[in-house]
DNA sequence: CAGAAGTGTTGGAACGCTCCAACGGAGCGT
DNA sequence: ACGCTCCGTTGGAGCGTTCCAACACTTCTG
């Protein structure tokens, strides 16, 4: 570690220039006569020269970084949704900020408050645990949006997801043109999504006058969670033949839990998650599933952001993107 | 969001005292008298005031923060090494920025010059692709540790890893006892990682007296790389009972290509994987597997870099963890 | 050939904070 | 009463940038 990190001033001595000239240099103005800029790019490099994004964002009143919040990073699905935004916000030319919530609110309320003492320009929050009087008060501190949650009509606040109740339909409407008629639903728990997926179930059931059929067994957004509500349903007395679950990871624990008793998928079983993680199509598992656009919502959350932080006082937006049915193999017909 | 963002004066005039001793008061100085605090305090609270981290990171030439670059997010286990990693850098009061390679060493390097520009004060590179003459110079700007990949002897540079050699020989010796004597190895490509798990195989194979068994497929760290290698292996007529595959990626895609085959795992072939992610644990999978202390890996490298900021001259430190036989149910004994 | 317009360059102020030397007042011992 | 120390407090300098008004030159315009 060099002893002290060579300035501006540094470069301007060895360059024989002024600061000002260099800190024009340093950033490409076109103001810069051609020996000047050679004279000043050759001392920084001799020098080692790095700006100082501290004093830079100081100066300026500008971080050039956005904040971003990952409820988890262990779900690969937020890897995902990742790895789309990343290069968005780089091709802006922002610098982005990742930190994880760890799936507590307190953890993820403090570096929220970090980011925003780094003046990070923006904020996307993915998956998290907020409660919507909170969110309220963040949007005004900062742009904002809420990726993969809908959330509409909260003043200065941007939000795309897609439709997961439109998504569990289609899972549903799958299901029922191949025949089956008995198809319970494994669900993700209490939140909002999970929610969501459940009445998308419901609905759907209802619609192909199923009613009479609808069975939810508790679950969660785990592999353990899906096994317990797949093991519940396969166990019960009421032979279903198919079953919706709540969400890919779900999906493999349902899985397990068929493979255990002896439940063949999908000869016996038929087996739809929701998603559209890319494991969940690795060859072994390949699982029927809903697909979010994952790399898609990532973009265009990032766009989203930008627009807002371009125009502050915009109204609220809302994007709803498409999910997709994929068909693999854990569904079939109806067996006999 | 707010028009001006109050400053440390504005505290300072309302709360009637001088910013200097708000400073103090903010950073929790028992130098600042009960009355004066509280009154601080309160006009902070009103004003909604939050100190300018890069205000502060200028002015007493301290970032609090540390880099880390990871290669790819996508693959599981760099995720589960990173929420070990957080948490140590959580507790000893610094905040992380992290960021990703995706895979090319262009983005890397721009990454971490980015990273260098905000002054950070140690970096974590987690299966980086840098040149080793790279780091050499890297390690001269800022302190920083290797993980997941041993790099001994590099001036001002830590690394930690496991030791892949041993944790081949382990899966081989593990096959080995099962009666296995045909193990052919899939391999993960021509990267170090995957160089020393090959050798730990080979070296394994000899000392087992199956020097002639040696069959090596090639593959790569993806489930199609995986699927690849084991395909080959499999069509073969050397007849192998047992696969050991590069990694647990990899593996999913070699039970795949089993799957395919008609060949049972592991009644017909047993397949061994490494890495030790959290999914090769799932129920559906339930994959044999060497596995690294991956939380562990990105503790103690947090420590590693924490001591060499202390100490920033210390010699090159490089902790070795040891990898683990998980004995799950893809590996079986021979069949007759 | 004077004045205007442009070009490349400059020093100083400002950004919001922390550090430091120095301050006044209270309390102490003599 | 005096100097001392101690304590809470203060203004100013400094951190490394960017921005701005102003500069000295050239070159153009009428």
């Amino acid at each position: 570690m060099a002893p002290n990190r060579p300035t501006i001033n540094d470069v301007a001595a060895l360059a024989g220039v002024s600061k000002s000239l260099v800190s024009l240099a340093m950033r490409g103005s076109e103001r810069v006569s051609p020996e000047s800029r050679a004279a000043i790019l050759d001392a920084a490099n001799t020098l080692g020269y790095r700006p100082n994004a501290a004093a830079r964002s100081l100066a300026d009143r500008r971080s050039h970084t956005i904040g971003v919040v990952v409820q988890d990073l262990l779900n690969p699905i937020y890897a995902e949704i990742i790895d789309g935004l990343q290069s968005e916000v780089r091709g802006h030319g922002y610098h982005t900020m990742l930190v994880t919530g760890n799936e507590d609110s307190v953890v993820e309320r403090g570096e929220i408050e970090k980011l925003l003492e780094f003046q990070v320009e923006g904020l996307m929050l993915i998956g998290h645990r907020m409660p919507s009087g909170a969110l309220d008060a963040l949007a005004g501190d900062c742009p904002a949006v809420i990726i993969s949650r809908a959330e509409r009509g909260i003043a200065g606040l941007d939000s795309i997801s897609n439709d997961d109740v439109a998504g569990a339909r289609m899972a549903v409407d799958h299901l029922v043109s191949l025949g089956h008629r008995s198809i319970a639903h494994v669900t993700g728990g209490e939140n909002e999504v999970a929610v969501l997926r459940r009445s998308g179930y419901e609905e759907s059931m209802s619609a192909h006058g199923l009613a009479d059929q609808i069975a939810c067994y508790d679950g969660a957004f785990t592999d353990e969670g899906g096994y317990r509500g797949a093991a519940a349903a396969l166990d019960s007395a009421a032979g279903h033949t198919a079953l919706f679950v709540a969400n890919d990871l779900a999906a493999v624990g349902a899985l397990a839990a068929a493979a255990e008793r002896g439940v063949a998928v999908p000869a016996d079983v038929s087996i739809v998650g929701y998603d559209g993680m890319a494991l969940a199509g690795l060859r072994s598992l390949s699982i029927t599933t809903i697909a979010q656009p994952l790399a898609q919502i990532g973009t265009e959350g990032a766009t989203l952001l930008f627009q807002r932080i371009d125009d502050p006082a915009r109204p609220p937006a809302y994007i709803g993107v498409e999910p997709r049915l994929i068909i693999r193999n854990s569904t079939g017909p109806r067996p006999m």
